[in-house]
DNA sequence: TGCTGACTAATTCTTTTAAAAATTCAAAAA
DNA sequence: TTTTTGAATTTTTAAAAGAATTAGTCAGCA
């Protein structure tokens, strides 16, 4: 049984996400949000220290969200290729829907990145933890091998964030965010990003009978 | 023979190539470069159009010798992995090097991705093109199997980029450009990088006896 | 403890202005 | 005719000031 509090609280999140993810955290005023609920301004701070703190919290309870999805697909999935899919979809279908929420972030991030780094270093180190786990899975089956877990699940996202900056630096249209079909196409070369990181290029059967 | 007014552009390119890979674009002035040259401010604009135009000459023949340092080197080169190390090792010298004047590219494109775009596309495709020959010499040693080399070529580049922005986006520090300490990192992930895209983590060579 | 209206402080958004830098041009020099 | 320049002109940038919006505070009510 939920507490009042934590009802209110929940409400407050729920309505701040909403105008997060529509207009982005500039053009969301906490007005706006207080009048939203009927609520006062002065509620909000009652509820949250300030807006940064209210607009973090929206970010990990959509992040939170989007882990425990996959945690669970995760724990009944028996292909590493399927989980790792599985998990890449989810993460593209939590940016297209929450679009502007993440647009904040990153163009935050280029005036002070110290600051918002500080503040999303830990949900970068939850969703690369959660690609360890993953590939985890994977050397348990003996579908893979990895000497150090946590390095290749960076390398790994490290290359899929390259899928988005690569395409995003080649649209000359807006560059902060993708556009809807955008995200199709970076979404595709992730997959074969993956493929690659699996399998690699090496051929993996020598040919029998080499000719040279 | 090259004419009188083929060596002026090169003494122009020279100077103008100093200042940017020093203090960067926006910090250089056309009074600057001309005195540093003995020349009136007129004249630079008899011989380029306008400084971005000059800005754009250096960028090209800054790029080219790189390109051209690592065809020669692939050319000869009988290991794949070995001829993309070098490229890859060419490309972080390049961008340290000349520090500053990828600097501006990078902040300007931020502002205006379109207009950036438009001419910084040219170079990116020929860098992913010379990763395709590269990757070619590799095919034709039978060393890897590739079904669409250019794609491919793309999503090794673009991997490579993650690498960056992906350390980059780590550093609470300075977002813009790698710090030199930052260079040896980023180019120790591409390593490991390149690695896996060539071998993948799936272990090639199936364990004789499968005990399940 | 939970909540509010009214108050203060910080931030952002113009507008203005001055300086600096880019770009042009008529004309001299070669 | 081609190359070069000094001086004039236009654009950009930078700083300052002021207004307006918004974040954040606080004393007090229920």
């Amino acid at each position: 049984m939920p507490k009042n509090v934590d009802i209110k609280r929940a409400k407050i999140l729920e309505v701040a996400k909403k105008r997060f993810a529509h207009f982005g955290m500039a053009k969301t005023t906490m007005a706006e949000i207080a009048k939203d609920l009927s609520f006062s301004k002065a509620l909000l701070y009652y509820y949250f220290p300030d807006k940064n703190s209210l607009y973090m919290a929206v970010l990990e309870y959509v992040i939170n969200e989007m882990i425990n999805k996959v945690d669970a697909f995760v724990a009944k999935a028996s292909n590493l290729e399927k989980a790792i899919l599985f998990a890449i979809e989810s993460r593209m279908e939590l940016m297209r829907e929450n679009y502007n929420l993440f647009e904040y972030s990153s163009s935050l991030f280029m005036q002070d990145p110290a600051e918002l780094g500080k503040s999303l270093g830990p949900f970068f180190d939850r969703i690369r933890d959660q690609f360890s786990r993953i590939l985890s899975i994977g050397v348990k089956n003996g579908e893979i091998v990895v000497d150090d877990l946590d390095e290749t699940a960076e390398l790994l996202l490290f290359s899929l964030m390259g899928m988005r900056t690569g395409i995003l630096s080649k649209d000359l249209n807006n560059c902060l965010f993708p556009t809807p079909d955008e995200f199709e196409l970076i979404l595709a070369k992730q997959k074969k990003m993956i493929s690659i990181f699996l399998r690699g290029l090496k051929p993996n059967v020598p040919m029998p009978q080499d000719v040279s």
